[in-house]
Parts: structure tokens; C-alpha cells; sequence
DNA sequence: TTGTAAGCGTTATCAT
DNA sequence: ATGATAACGCTTACAA
């Protein structure tokens, strides 16, 4: 009888199979000269008993870890509450996954000591990195980024980091041609995320860019601010919006959904009906947006092509492969037209 | 001038600095017995070096991981993007991660194999796991619950798994009293959400027994299902629920929020309003509740003391403190009173 | 107080 | 095809 509580290394199966632990080593590696009958016979005895290679012993020497640190910059307590990032961790998660990868949140406090990004990388021997959510003012970012460790974002954009994004100014591009085209509406207000975020800055500039080409009026009392990014700062910041403005506007273009939502309530509150006294655009299509009522006219972001695309990206770029990869990959964004807008025709 | 690129080991930092590399280690961990003078040499060299000890060598050695295994089953596609859970996931993160531990998501596949549960924790030498969201028919789960790595779920019920849990009994309890004591009705239907989940049955069964307590009518036609946990699921039970009823309800009670605010949707659509036709309340508070109109009434589980208590009670099993800990850990629930409910003075 | 050396469980390079 | 053996980088008795 085999006793299954006992603790395996591949040195006491060897000798319990009358083997050297060298040829344990090779089968479970599927390499080097193993004869089919003493690979079949240590294969169903490791079943048997259950042994499992350790990871800490075979990490040591052989480097890799197949391992991805990941960086969830907590902004404002949300982390992983936040959804659009969650979600586009998640298919970042399934994919490398399938390649045999693992995820580990990076955290600044190991055991005693205080440590850096690239310190905890270096300790963890991490493969490469994820930025999901980043922080421009967090030095310890940069040390990471311009270190030797591959480094991946969907979120940033650094000289040397490999980003992934959505194309926000085709996204603003075609929210205002669907505008101006089908719902033949030329008064447009601008509500704007905190420009801090590489995304809502480039999306204002589009913005005003945009208008500019169309050639419509782009005065600064159209362009409200949120203060934050969520439903209350939008909330709010509708107000701020209609009070600057002098005529009210017939369209209002928001640069998230989360904070479009709360414009959508704010509209509510100021007794303005969406769609028919003012149409409402959001950007991202979070999940919720189809089921606000009225649902959300908006531009959607393909999150999981966002995830998988940041994933295969860093996969490359673990594998050391020499082909170049260009820094930055936009992927391009779609506008879903729901109640929040009405086609004039 | 010092090389900076060098691969450090305690070894090299110990000739660098005409030193044993035990004292190096003794330094490191602060145990041991180093004159002031050489740890002070030694602590300024490692930082000056940016040298970090390598972990795998570490976790060969001494057995801790400092690592906690997550279980995160991906129900139907969602995994992450379920705000609850996420949630509460990140409240455990937040607290674990203050004592030293690190998270990593348990996956079935590493590098090459397929592999349980149970064969990748031993694998990667977890500390401990948590089962945040786990599955009743997932045999693997079992054979991890039984083995002698502690474990801490806040989903599932199992004899020998210590978990956290909010009291869906006093949640249920204290609606229908508020329905009867505030709101003064008696017509009361129940949606449920599918009761595969230990807590969508408890539910349910405290529905039907707390009725009873109270002497209201409760017959079947009362109470229908929603076929899955999401908001389309409950729009889609409200129908069913006004078709088979024969007298239309004037309270119903939702066993989640997300199916809860489809429920309040369906109920729009049908021409009904909230809550002068029919009064809704839902269970569980998500961030959406309050933002949705009309705002909805419902009951709050404590996500953070979820997370915080599962955390707690894992690093007491882990620490394998003598002290006994029970099996099941209630946390109170409170009602939100919000619009789509009103109170009846 | 500091140095020495034997593991920890693998992988990989040689011999055999 | 298999066996012996030297790393890998650390911890920890124990010796000096």
C-alpha cells in the first residue's frame, strides 16, 4: 500500500520507483530520453499519489514564473468596483490564462518592508506587467515602466509603454457626424471627465477640434466639467452646465457613461425630457447603460478586444520575440444609438 | 563606483562587502544577532544596490507563501464584472494585503497541465483560499474544502468550510415587517432569483415562513422566478409574476437588486408606476440602487465587513491559532428606505 | 558577533 | 535510456 500523506519530491519517488530523481525531472517535462515504459510507469504512480511539482524549487531555477503583476491604481476607493476596468481586466484575465499564465496583484507592502513596483517585480520575479489603471503622478510607475520588465497599459500613455486604447477621437469624430447628419441638431454642450485622465483630456481636445472641422460654435460656457468620475459628479455638473450656458443646449456629448448617467438624472430633476428637449452621448457603454431609462445613446469601447489585445501584446513582449511591436494600438470604437438620442428625419 | 545592472544574491553582497552571507540573511530578517554597525552597512548597501531577496528561494526555503488562493468562479461570463462580489473581493484584498499577503487567482491550468484545485494550491503552496464565488456542483471544490488548507468562502454553505455570510433571514424578516408595520399592505408578491444559490433559497424559505409568522396569504401564484441573476432576468419574471397573479400585487419583494431594477424597469414598461401602483424593494444595496429612478428600497449587506471578516477569520485558520472559530459567521443587514417605496402615515 | 555548511526541490549537464 | 551531481538563492543550526 502507498502511504499518500507523505510528501513527495521527485527525489523520493525516484528511489521509491528505483530511479534517479534526473529522470522523474524529464517526464514531467516532457523532454530529454525517457524509454515509453518508465514514462508511463512514473506518470500513473505521480497520478496515484498525487505529487505536484513545487513551483517555488522550479521557479528558482529555471527564471520564469509565468506570472503577470498587475497594477489597479485604487482611485478614489473604487478599484474593483469599478466596472469598465474590471471588466477589461477580466478577458485580459482569460486570455493569459490560457497560456498558461497566472495573475498577481502588485502591492507595495511585502511582508515588513515598504517596496516599490519594480522592487515587488524583481522580488516576485514577475514575467511582465499590466497597468490596468495607472496614476501619472505615482513616480514608482516610471522606475517600472523604464525598467527591463515588459510592461503592458490600457490606460496610460508613456514614452516606452506599450498602451492599448480605444480611439477616442474617432469616437468623438463620429458621435458629432451622427449629429450633425441624422439628428440635424447644432447647439451641442461638451461635459467633460477630469482632464488628469490621458482619456478624457484627448477626448475634450477632439472635442473642440471636431466642432472646429464641422464648423459649429465651440464657446467655452458649452464645456462643463465633472469633478470626479462618477454618477454625482455628472449629477452635478449639468447643472453647472445649464447655468453658464445662455441658450440651453440641444445636445450634451459626455465623455463616460458613469458620469452620463448622472446627467440623465440630473436632466430629470430639472425637468428637461431626454430625448425630446435635449439628447444626451455618452462614451463606453458600461453595462448599465442599455438599461438606464431612457437607455444611453453612446460610443462603445470593445473591452474584451481592449483585454486580449493587452494580453497578447504582453505575451510577445514576455517571449522576447524580436519583431517590433508599435508602442501604441488603437482600436477603433463604434457608436450604439439608443433613447437618449431621436433621428430627426 | 558601484554596478548597478548586477544580478545580486546575499552571496555577492556578503564578499562585496567582506561578509558571510548568514549575516546578510540575519540582517534581512531582522533576527539573529548583527552588531549595529554591520546591519547599518549591510541596510544601506542593499538599498544603495536596489537588491531585493529572491522569493522563490525564500518560499523553498521557510514553507510561507504569504499567498491567499481565490476562487472566483465565472458564472455566465461575469466573473469580475459582478459588482457585488468584486466588491466584496476588494475589501478582503484591501485587508489581507495590510498584513503582508498577497492574492492570486486560482486557475486550472498551469503551464502545461490541467490541474485541480486542490493540486494547484499545493503547487503554489497557498497559505490558505478564498471561495468567493464558488459553484455547488464543482466536485474540485470539495476535495479543497477537505484537505488541510484553511478556507474561507462568503457564498457558499458546506459542512466543514467556514464562511460569511449576511442574515438573508433577519433581511427578509425585517421587510415584511416594514411592509406591514410602515407601508401597511398585505398583497405581497416575491420574485426570486434562481435557487441554485444557497442565498437566493434561504431567502425564498424565509419569505414563505415570515408570511406565515405575520398570517399574510401566500400561495404559489405569489411567487415567481427569475431565471438568472441579471437585470434582463428580472424584467422578465415581473411579466411572468403579473400574468399568473390574480389580483395585481401591491408590494413585491426581489431577492437581488440587479434583478430587482429589472424588475422596476418591466414594471415601466407595463404601465405601472413605483411606487403609487406597486411598491418594490430589493436585497443586497449595489452602488445602482440609489442612482436608478426611482431610487430603490432595499436590503444592505455589509460588503465591507463581508470582505474584512472573511479575511479575519482566514488569517486566524491560517495562523493556526488554537482558538475555535465557527463554522458560519452571520453579519447583520439593514433596510434602505428610498423612493420606491412609500411609507403609509 | 560573525562564518560555515547543510539543506529546500527542482533543472540541466555530464557521464555511464 | 538512465544516473550522478552541480547549481539556483535563501534560511538556519552550529562552529569559530
Amino acid at each position: 500500500m502507498i502511504d499518500l500523506t507523505k510528501k513527495r519530491t521527485i527525489y523520493n519517488i525516484a528511489t521509491e520507483l528505483n530511479l534517479a530523481p534526473g529522470t522523474i525531472s524529464k517526464v514531467l517535462n516532457q523532454n530529454g530520453n525517457v524509454s515509453d515504459q518508465t514514462r508511463a510507469r512514473v506518470m500513473n504512480y505521480i497520478k496515484e499519489v498525487g505529487y505536484v511539482p513545487a513551483s517555488s524549487a522550479r521557479m528558482l531555477k529555471s527564471k520564469r514564473t509565468y506570472t503577470v503583476g498587475i497594477v489597479f491604481t485604487e482611485e478614489s476607493d473604487v478599484g474593483l468596483e469599478h466596472s469598465f476596468f474590471s471588466s477589461i481586466l477580466q478577458h485580459f484575465k482569460t486570455f493569459v490564462e490560457k497560456q498558461g499564465y497566472e495573475l498577481s496583484f502588485i502591492v507595495k507592502k511585502l511582508g515588513q518592508h515598504e517596496l516599490s513596483y519594480y522592487e515587488w517585480c524583481r522580488n516576485k520575479r514577475v514575467d511582465g506587467v499590466y497597468i490596468v489603471v495607472g496614476n501619472y503622478n505615482d513616480q514608482g510607475l516610471y522606475e517600472l515602466i523604464n525598467s527591463d520588465i515588459p510592461c503592458v497599459s490600457t490606460d496610460m500613455i508613456v514614452p516606452g509603454l506599450h498602451t492599448v486604447v480605444s480611439d477616442n477621437d474617432q469616437g468623438i469624430k463620429i458621435t458629432l457626424d451622427f449629429i450633425k447628419e441624422h439628428l440635424k441638431k447644432e447647439k451641442i454642450a461638451f461635459i467633460s471627465g477630469p482632464v488628469q485622465s490621458k482619456a478624457f483630456h484627448e477626448r475634450l481636445i477632439a472635442f473642440k477640434r471636431e466642432m472646429e472641422r464641422l464648423e459649429l460654435p465651440c464657446e467655452d460656457t458649452q464645456i462643463a466639467f465633472a469633478e470626479s468620475f462618477g454618477f454625482t459628479s455628472g449629477y452635478n455638473a449639468v447643472s453647472d452646465l445649464m447655468k453658464q450656458m445662455h441658450e440651453k443646449p440641444e445636445v450634451i456629448v459626455v465623455s463616460s457613461d458613469d458620469i452620463a448617467l448622472g446627467v440623465l438624472k440630473g436632466l430629470r430633476d430639472l425637468d428637461l425630457r431626454v430625448p425630446e428637449d435635449v439628447q444626451v452621448i455618452g462614451f463606453d457603454n458600461i453595462a448599465f447603460a442599455k438599461h438606464f431609462t431612457p437607455s444611453l445613446t453612446t460610443v462603445a469601447q470593445d473591452r474584451k478586444m481592449l483585454g486580449e489585445m493587452a494580453a497578447k501584446i504582453l505575451i510577445k513582449l514576455m517571449d522576447g520575440t524580436e519583431e517590433h511591436i508599435s508602442e501604441i494600438t488603437k482600436l477603433p470604437v463604434e457608436l450604439i444609438i439608443r433613447d437618449s438620442t431621436k433621428v430627426n428625419r
